[in-house]
DNA sequence: TAGCCAAGTTGATCCAGATCAAAGAGGTTC
DNA sequence: GAACCTCTTTGATCTGGATCAACTTGGCTA
């Protein structure tokens, strides 16, 4: 319901391939160049959210799937209590609004955290194609099934674990997914807060705080604000197992 | 006593329907009687698995979706470590195996908590399906994103809570979905250990139990072994948030 | 029916991480 | 550049739940 003014305005984009990284990063298999790009017509981009703006919001209609161009999305959800739990962090490359497709409405709020570019694919739209494409309903199965996957990872990181070994693994995570995209080595930027990472972790804001310095007295990790590079990454890795 | 519509549905139906749930449980929306029973013939049935059973374990190769007929199976994972994580137990009319559809191997162990039976859905062949039945696919698409809501309400629960929420939650989680399936009201049985509970709440196997014992004090719930029953409702639901 | 083993309970102690408090460091805005 | 605000760090204290240990109960087998 409430979006800002400036997100309603979607522009139609016909080369969206390149701009879009759909075709790789989202529905990666066997699909010809052809039907790439019938599935690259249904994109629809929109204007760049800033820092802050919402994507969506619970409750809002489910339009379709989002995949993020750069920046970051946060996403999360409020308990009966009203208190915030962070449910996940989607950078450059990976999709988010799966969890909608069941009952039609966004059950979590979605926010920018620095400015962000995102593509919108119409589900119905893609559901349509479905039918004269084979390989895309398989496709999107299997971006599925690795989103159930990724959150039992998520569940798995959590359970049974020390603060040093989530805050260890939370930053070798992070760090292979922007290295997936992006060629950089062990050195990179975190888009969210001290508040975010301990929300999502489920520590308190001072451990997050803590354990980072901590590994840098270590010199096995070294942060600036919140630019991080990693020194020995054999130790970390070490750590976090 | 709310005996729900699939439940009344279910009554009617003879056949392959009756005896698998796969109808209404696994893909519920509107297809009609006939497509219904092409997907209830690609159902394989398989011999009741035994407590202790496995499934299916990490690394086998995935051949198809499971619905639970009745019983119970657990999944769990392995960490780095050979730490056991348990990751979900899938009750009578739930499905299990969507994390396999990506990479075609099992991701994790799936084990028997008690005498239970399954039935397969070969995934290529209901894929296959999928291009003469346009409803299915969207169907398919529904289970899987439920089942990644699912995970983020785990995340959710686990998240920023004292242990007494956590069983709290886990009790009424619980109770909600054998109500679904079963008339019964607030009394039942656990087929999880206190070990696979405190494992899967994160939370160590004596506090679990100090919990329970807490909760039959305040005369909130009954716990015989593992027969619970729910005295005070309300008093539960007002403890969990 | 006894004997055994796994599952569950209960008690005592300890510590990792939460909480409380306050000071520093960036980043915006005017 | 000053004022302001949010984010982050650091210190001191407290506590919920982990851990260690011993005991009880239930279920199974012979």
């Amino acid at each position: 319901m409430a979006t800002t003014g400036s997100n309603l305005k979607l522009i139609h984009v016909k080369t969206a391939c390149e701009a879009c990284r759909v075709r790789e990063l989202c529905l990666p298999t066997s699909l010809t160049e052809a039907d790439i790009s019938l599935v690259d017509e249904l994109v629809v981009r929109r204007e760049p959210l800033e820092k802050g703006d919402y994507l969506y919001r619970t409750g809002d209609d489910f339009r379709g799937l989002y995949a993020v161009q750069y920046g970051a999305i946060k996403t999360y959800g409020l308990t009966l209590q009203g208190r915030e739990q962070v449910t996940g962090f989607h950078l450059a490359g990976e999709v988010l609004g799966l969890d909608a497709i069941d009952q039609e409405v966004h059950p979590c709020n979605a926010i920018a955290l620095e400015k962000t570019e995102v593509c919108q694919l119409p589900f119905d739209k893609l559901e349509q194609l479905t039918q004269s494409l084979p390989g895309l309903s398989h496709n999107l199965s299997r971006v599925m099934s690795r989103e159930i996957l990724r959150e039992q990872h998520v569940l798995m990181m959590l359970g049974g674990t020390t603060a040093e070994q989530r805050i260890v693994r939370f930053i070798l995570n992070l760090q292979k997914r922007m290295a997936q995209r992006e060629i950089m080595g062990h050195s990179f930027r975190f888009c969210m807060s001290r508040q975010d990472i301990s929300n999502y972790l489920g520590l308190a804001l001072e451990t997050v705080s803590r354990q980072f310095t901590h590994l840098q007295e270590k010199q096995i990790i070294d942060i600036q604000n919140r630019h991080i590079t990693i020194l020995q990454p054999e130790a970390l890795q070490k750590l976090a197992d």
